[in-house]
DNA sequence: TTAAGATAGTCTCACTTGCAACTATCTAAA
DNA sequence: TTTAGATAGTTGCAAGTGAGACTATCTTAA
């Protein structure tokens, strides 16, 4: 048995770290990195349901995702914006996506730089398929706060986004910069 | 002027989605992409601090916030448990701030296949100046809320976290596998 | 002692992804 | 028109990172 690491890190309070020389920074209550672990773990946490059990990654996923929800067939750059998605990594999504017949593409007459991309009936019952098993997986990570908690955490995560200039919004073709 | 994407997704209800065929995923309500979306754009707006003006990546930021905190040096194995990062993505950070001369390592009596840590007089000057900047954009970040609201939101987020079994207990070492 | 298994740290490989260049197309202004 | 600039989508390239092999070292039990 090797000796265990201390629990000693994220014990103490930030003011209790406080030296003459400056502020110490407790990872553990950071809240950017706490929010990244706790990305990664979400995502690895649902990822045994679209990757393992669909061969999905997660842009490709992103993909559906989109499509799926929308009623109309809509462009790869408006998923690229949707999702936040750097535009190359939905391109390589959508021809995945096309290889494996899940979703299909037609040309636009109005513009014929984009296509219209739409799920295949193959794509749409793979996503009626994944979508509740998705949702379990959410609740399960949910699962620990009461229903008003998840109703004040949500309020909290739209805050955030909001501040972080995160919501989707109709003026959103203006800020394509740095997607 | 292009024509503006429309803010329809992220807007209708969970319920209103739902059709004969199931229930459809809206991903501007979906935890888990928010979450990722969230941490990807704090992330982005700490980078500034770390990574333009002090040439520091994740990795490197991670390795110094870790030593920064903790009073004794200690291993690299430590600060990948830590900061839950790979232990190869550690050792690459940790060759790349022992090349800056940010941090020192020296020889573990005990066990000579470790290594203990420590930041030089260099890196606690760079850890000192850096560690303000950070805790203000965190602030930033979280000005969206009230004192009240940040309380709870931590609150959530540990026990989110907790529910998902990354709390830094003394157990730690026994549950190595998958970092 | 010796041998088997565990652990710390490094390194190679493969994969993912962002960036930027590129083509084709559209828009707007001269 | 014509031309300059913007945009949709694709692709090559480079940087970052996890998996896992590998070396050196430690531990434990025969």
């Amino acid at each position: 048995m090797p000796k265990a690491f201390s629990s000693e890190v994220g014990t103490g309070s930030r003011q209790e770290n406080a030296s003459k020389k400056g502020s110490k920074l407790d990872l553990f209550r950071f809240v950017p990195f706490r929010l990244n672990r706790l990305a990664a773990e979400a995502s690895a946490a649902l990822s045994g349901e679209y990757q393992e059990r669909y061969g999905l990654d997660i842009p490709e996923w992103r993909v559906l995702a989109t499509l799926g929800f929308r009623s109309e067939a809509c462009s790869a750059q408006y998923v690229a914006h949707c999702t936040r998605t750097h535009k190359s990594t939905i391109s390589r999504a959508v021809t995945a996506l096309l290889r494996r017949q899940l979703i299909e593409r037609v040309e636009n007459e109005d513009d014929r730089r984009e296509y219209r991309l739409r799920m295949t009936r193959k794509g749409k019952a793979l996503y009626e398929e994944l979508i509740p098993r998705l949702l379990r997986k959410e609740q399960e990570i949910l699962s620990c706060l009461s229903a008003q908690e998840r109703k004040d955490f949500a309020l909290m995560l739209g805050k955030i986004e909001k501040s972080l200039d995160l919501v989707q919004t109709s003026k959103e073709a203006s800020k394509t910069a740095g997607y």
